[in-house]
RNA sequence: GGGCCCGUGGUCUAGCUCGGUAUGACGUCCGCUUGACGUGCGGAAGGUCGUGCGUUCAAAUCGCGCCGGGCCCA
């Protein structure tokens, strides 16, 4: 075996080449396993789909986050030998796309409403088709082993078959209605109704005004002067007070409402009050749900302005009176001057003439929570317009008791509480949306009959109503939601509504929902709520939400931020590989907890990446091309050393311990043991020790140490390779053929622990020996001698001989000690001008007669003779105290064996000062 | 108004469910090495675990209050 190996780590000349490759061979479809024998009917099968990036989009750290855990999952279950299927997809994003063009059009000039429908739909399309190749290329060189031949588009034909479906059963089913409702509406660059995930409240610095309605009297009738003449209320002797944030809804009042136990205000309850500036005459009523402690305990009710003041104008039968059109100006008909305003010039307009005309007797500073659009932040709008609607109570009830019932898991478990407590208390979800860019609605109505035609979903267009037969129908102009058909993703990807999809059948329910803890209502909750309504199956059975990702002092990641780059994904791909950026996502990844990404982590995982490389070097330049190196289990046991008994021990055991943290999603404790193993035991100890063998021409079994150094660089890669899939398959495809039984490790099995190999006494011995090895190191640089100055040991031990019998040869090759003085007996006479070594009660000597300069060694004494009585006066006090007769006995008897080696080491130590 | 998360050496971070000597990384300082390692290795310094009280033989960990940072819902 040659190593073509480069001297140094270059993730540019490995990467893309890679996935290239994987791509060619297919290797991430699953019916690629079939073919390779891996896989059959009966096999396990693993499956998850993308959380659908917008097709406007460009990779965020957030992707990659998602990315790589998701590919992580997807690898592992590959090499868990099941049938694996990772769905990739993005989504058209209705409002996120067609503001985008929008502006995109106007830049060149273009109003895309002169442009018209059809001819706008087309633009986007085009846009689609030139940006869908971004995101998609983007994601690739994440690494990710998706199936791309299975990728999906929400507008696809076959998708747009299911979110039809799923609309006619819904409806036919009573559980999508349409009707006129207060919805949240954003005037801004959005100009459509939204759902109330998609608002944000935000606290606002506002006022509260308190205006004097005047009220009709037997003396005043009503105002005789102008409005903004000063003299509008002239004569009006009775007044009632209202308090609001909202000025200028005062155009839209239908009523003022009070309690019937206010003191000032309750005898003018089914009295006329008039509204200032339209001058309109409105009753005055008593509703409960005034809250007489606030401002003056009078509510001015504007039923089509306000949610609180839709509920009251429903009960009280009052008048909806529309101010504003679409973009939240003043429309014509209410005040000649205020007409065409935008609702914030107008509030100016009306509170300077309520000034005027001496209407107002009180302004306060108040902060209230506003609802804003969470994409455009334009301040909502609350409109009462003709919408479509998911009833979701009863959709809501059985995605709760799936989730109670353990069907489907959520993870990290408190995210199961804010589950419940948002879908306990869900509203009805507003499906309809004022854009041209989407799933247009399957709703027909007849002209002349007014019927409302639902068609079948395979019908894509209705020409006559079935009811009348009359021939002139237009659709519904609005589309859905986004979320509404990423709602059916998990599914519409598999084949349905073709339940005998041979997808649908394999792969439904998938497996894994991997996601952001932030979009657990939009996306997360109504996949279940859709999925198990449309399916009657749970559409997965873990949820995983991921925290955010932010900076590394917690801010959130955003373009305007100093040095963007060193948080942009594509360029630490092009600066340091995919690996080291998945390496550090997964390794610092915790579940449902933010991420403070530091970009300093992603030079100590590229330094990583090139510790592995000269390592993986390292093992395969010592292999020549024509040797054949045995596998582990064809090497003879009883010619295992010391050192690779106890690797070996230690590999097993990590194995075992892996298991246990991918079991238990803790990627964290998963990368931190597999690199402290990998790093700190196989490289700092194994590889060192064996030198000792590989660089001794006497020594004729090397091939023991050559297979055990393959079979752990090979059970490293793969354990590696859902982490960091690029350089583990570069290295592993290095590794003779003997050892590989597939054509890629994708396919490799992952490893499975080996229980007869774990033994608990050889990594406890080898951890003395080491320690020993430590402390010959540091004798030697306390006294200025060279590393590699031969020095004498004698250890005092009957216990621990056969183990220092055992690793003798190590231990003089690494602390370089002089052989032939190395002695282990159970009494040694102090040798004089020596330095003196206690560990875990065994007495060691150093002989340096003619190196040993004894002022040094009495410092050196002294201070660790200092650490150790401190320790022991604590561990003494602990055992005076009620510690000894309270605490269980194993600890206190523990207690009692530190303090006896401390004793014994003192001892030592003081010793060892009387005789220097 | 209700709920949730977080506060650990200079910096970031693990541990908290299940109480018993606080993990790792970066940085700093000292030394060694360069025939796998654009480096690597060894060693050192550095923390009253936000704060107060309580429970306990024992609290970073459990309980209550407070302070500070963030998030969600209304």
């Amino acid at each position: 075996m040659t190593s073509d190996l480069t001297k140094i780590y270059d993730h540019r000349t490995i990467e893309k080449e890679l996935y290239e490759w994987w791509e060619k061979e297919g290797f991430f479809a699953p019916e690629k396993s079939k073919e390779l024998g891996i896989t059959n009917e009966k096999s396990e099968r693993y499956c998850i789909t993308i959380p659908l990036p917008n097709i406007t989009g460009q990779l965020h750290s957030g992707h990659a986050l998602v990315l790589s855990l998701e590919d992580l999952m997807t690898r592992y279950e590959r090499m868990r030998q099941k049938e694996t299927l990772y769905i990739p997809g993005t989504d058209h994003a209705g409002i996120a796309t067609q503001n985008v063009v929008v502006r995109e059009l106007l830049k060149q000039g273009i109003n895309h409403k002169d442009l018209g429908r059809e001819k706008f739909v087309e633009k986007v399309w085009e846009w689609k088709h030139k940006y869908h190749a971004r995101i998609t290329e983007q994601s690739k060189s994440m690494g990710i082993s998706c199936d791309w031949s299975r990728e999906y588009f929400t507008l696809d034909p076959s998708l747009s078959r299911a979110v039809r479906e799923a609309f006619y059963r819904l409806y036919h089913k009573g559980l999508i209605y349409r009707g006129e409702y207060m919805v949240n509406w954003c005037p801004g660059r959005c100009v459509t109704a939204i759902s109330d995930l998609e608002t944000e409240a935000i606290d606002e610095q506002g006022h509260l005004w308190y205006i004097k309605y005047p009220i009709i009297t037997k003396a005043w009738k009503g105002p005789q002067h102008p409005w903004a003449s000063g003299k509008w209320a002239q004569g009006a002797t009775d007044f009632i007070v209202v308090a609001t944030t909202r000025p200028e809804t005062l155009l839209g009042d239908s009523a003022v409402a009070t309690v019937k136990s206010h003191p000032k205000y309750a005898k003018f309850i089914g009295k006329q009050a008039v509204i200032p500036a339209v001058g309109r005459s409105v009753p005055i009523i008593a509703d409960q749900f005034v809250d007489p402690e606030f401002g003056t305990g009078a509510l001015k009710i504007t039923p089509a302005h306000d949610p609180n003041d839709f509920e009251i104008g429903k009960k009280h039968n009052l008048e909806f009176i529309n101010i504003f059109n679409e973009n939240a100006q003043i429309l014509p008909g209410f005040v000649e001057a205020y007409s065409g305003l935008d609702r914030f010039e107008c509030r100016k307009a009306i509170l300077k003439d309520l000034e005027t005309e001496g209407l107002i007797t009180d302004i306060e500073p108040y902060v209230h929570a506003e609802p804003h659009c969470q994409r455009c932040h334009a301040t909502i709008e609350p409109r009462v317009s003709i919408q479509w609607f998911v009833k979701t109570k009863p959709l809501a009830e059985p995605a709760m008791e799936k989730v109670r019932n353990g069907e489907t898991v959520i993870i990290p478990e408190r995210e199961r509480r804010r589950f419940f407590q948002w879908m306990e208390n869900i509203h009805d979800w507003c499906i309809s949306r004022q854009l041209w860019w989407g799933h247009r609605i399957p709703v027909w109505y007849c002209d002349e009959c007014c019927e409302e035609i639902c068609p079948e979903p395979d019908v894509e267009t209705v020409s006559t109503c079935p009811k009348c037969k009359g021939s002139s129908v237009h659709q519904d102009e609005d589309v859905l939601d986004t979320w509404f058909s990423s709602g059916l993703w998990p599914y519409s990807t598999l084949g349905w509504p073709n339940t005998d999809h041979p997808d649908y059948k394999r792969f439904y329910p998938t497996d894994t929902r991997e996601t952001g803890y932030d979009i657990l209502f939009f996306w997360v909750a109504r996949e279940l709520m859709m999925g198990i309504e449309l399916t009657g199956k749970t559409p997965y059975h873990t949820v995983y939400l991921h925290g955010m990702i932010r900076d590394e002092k917690g801010r959130k990641i955003s373009k305007s931020m100093e040095n963007i780059d060193q948080y942009d994904p594509l360029i630490i791909i092009k600066d340091f590989g995919a690996d080291s950026l998945r390496y550090v996502m997964i390794s610092n990844s915790v579940p449902g907890l933010d991420t403070n990404y530091d970009p300093k982590n992603i030079d100590v995982a590229h330094k990583y990446c090139n510790k592995i490389w000269q390592a993986s070097r390292y093992v395969l330049t010592n292999i020549t091309s024509d040797e054949i190196v045995p596998k582990i289990d064809e090497i003879e046991l009883d010619k295992l050393k010391f050192p690779d008994k106890w690797i070996l021990s230690r590999l097993n055991s990590l194995i075992r311990d892996v298991q246990s943290y991918m079991d238990n999603y803790d990627y964290l404790r998963m990368t931190r043991e597999i690199k402290s193993f990998f790093w700190s035991e196989f490289c700092d100890w194994y590889i060192e020790m064996s030198k000792i063998f590989l660089y001794d021409e006497s020594y004729s079994d090397k091939h023991v140490q050559k297979a055990i150094l393959l079979h752990v660089l090979e059970t490293f890669y793969k354990l590696m390779h859902p982490v960091m899939p690029f350089i583990t398959e570069k290295l592993w495809q290095t590794l003779p053929d003997n050892l590989k039984t597939t054509p890629t490790i994708m396919y490799a099995p992952w490893p499975i622990a080996q229980e007869s190999f774990i033994d608990p006494t050889i990594e406890d011995s080898f951890l003395l020996m080491a320690d020993f090895v430590r402390e010959v190191r540091r004798v030697k640089h306390d006294f200025g001698i060279p590393l590699k100055t031969l020095v004498p040991l004698q250890i005092e031990t009957e216990t621990h001989r056969e183990l220092f019998e055992l690793c003798k040869n190590e231990l003089v090759k690494i602390a370089f000690i002089d052989e032939d003085k190395f002695i282990i007996d159970k009494k040694i006479v102090p040798p004089p001008k020596s330095a003196r070594i206690v560990l875990r009660g065994i007495p060691a000597f150093v002989p340096l007669a003619g190196m040993i300069d004894i002022e040094k060694e009495k410092t050196r004494i002294n201070t660790s003779l200092e650490k150790a009585k401190k320790e022991s006066i604590k561990i003494e006090k602990k055992l005076q105290s009620q510690f000894s007769e309270r605490a269980p006995k194993e600890l206190v008897d523990k207690e009692r064996q530190n303090l006896e080696e401390l004793k014994f080491k003192i001892e030592q130590l003081e010793d060892q000062l009387k005789i220097l």
